[in-house]
DNA sequence: TACACATTGTGTATAGTGTACACTCGTGTT
DNA sequence: AACACGAGTGTACACTATACACAATGTGTA
């Protein structure tokens, strides 16, 4: 029996608010711009007083930066639970796995990187979980290094450069840079990670 | 002669509000975010009411595509005036000279690329800035693939490559991924191009 | 020189924002 | 039953972009 998040029908306290709160928010980014989210709406769609949450969060960026954080952990969820024996193989894979969630949420994948507000990843969860998820990313790049494993600044190194890739691939499709060239002009990030990771 | 921007004493009429404003407006971008960047502000700054700018541009948003359009056009200007007889290297060098523009001038950059906000590049003065400084970086891609040009879509594959690396590094370098790693970690990104430059 | 007119500024107003503060409602503990 | 406290409401403020009517200025034509 999971928590309601819907506000109970003449109920003063709505029970579940910031988990509602980030549902909602999550869900506007989901379907629009970060730009035309505001605390109001979301409060709105919780069934709630625009100050209600908060209670719950220090200010409107810290809900964003629980959301992000929420999107890293998502993005490494689907790393992790992406099996495929051979390493390299797999570490190529991963890359249009990246790439194929900022594609499908943009909004989402643009407030987890911050919009113009760098302070965003100084909130510890957003840190940890940006961290975990590029841990993932490190994990996969050593398997991939395999057997002789490099030492850890240049184990980093193509962690970073992968890491470069695909955060490239993924802001220039997103932000629209794309749209404007002939087809196959835009090759997947794959094409791009596959020579070098193979030559590892 | 150079036309004064400043506005003259005791005179109703500006003169030069449209290029005050874009230069005040660079200004601040040069200085702080995007986000504390706001129109009452800017004309301020420019000694003139709230509303006066709506004279010359019709939105706040059609300012920054402006403004973003000035800084494509200053980066292609740095692109050409680049002087490198090795066409290789001379591309390789690029990817430096694109970083370096970008961590110089990290707000104006973000704007560049749109915050959040897809819509900017649609500005013909934008889109056009933006295309003729990847033309540049499309000829100088394909000097260094010199004598045996690659055919249309292979060489705006090669350019494509290239900004990817290039605008990938720029953004986890100014949104502060990199931050919180070991030094040496983020290798410049000329390392990472400039391998495969050298295969071409 | 005088007057019509277009240009470019001002002033006022509106709807929307994030957030501070004082309040009240409802519930759990004693 | 009394009461403290967590979690909402209501009101208020300072700020934003922008619409509209108006005033001041500069310019072309008689």
């Amino acid at each position: 029996m999971s928590t309601p998040v819907r506000k109970p029908r003449n109920a003063y306290h709505h029970g579940n608010l910031r988990e509602a709160i980030l549902q909602v928010a999550r869900k506007a980014l989901d379907e629009g711009s970060y730009e035309s989210l505001s605390l109001r709406e979301l409060a709105k769609r919780a069934g709630v007083t625009a100050n209600a949450p908060y209670r719950h969060f220090a200010s409107k960026d810290e809900i964003l930066a629980e959301v992000a954080a929420g999107g890293f952990a998502q993005m490494t969820r689907r790393f992790d639970a992406y099996v495929e024996p051979d390493a390299k193989e797999r570490l190529i894979r991963l890359c249009d796995l990246y790439t194929g969630f900022a594609v499908e949420f943009p909004h989402l994948y643009r407030v987890m990187f911050g919009i113009d507000k760098p302070a965003l990843m100084e909130h510890p969860p957003l840190h940890e979980a940006a961290m975990a998820c590029f841990a993932s990313l490190v994990a996969a790049t050593a398997a991939a290094s395999a057997p002789e494993v490099p030492d850890e600044i240049d184990l980093l190194k193509r962690a970073n450069a992968i890491w470069t890739v695909v955060h490239g691939w993924s802001r220039l499709t997103i932000d629209g840079m794309t749209d404007f060239q002939p087809p196959g002009a835009f090759a997947p990030a794959s094409d791009l990670v596959a020579p070098v990771v193979r030559r590892w």
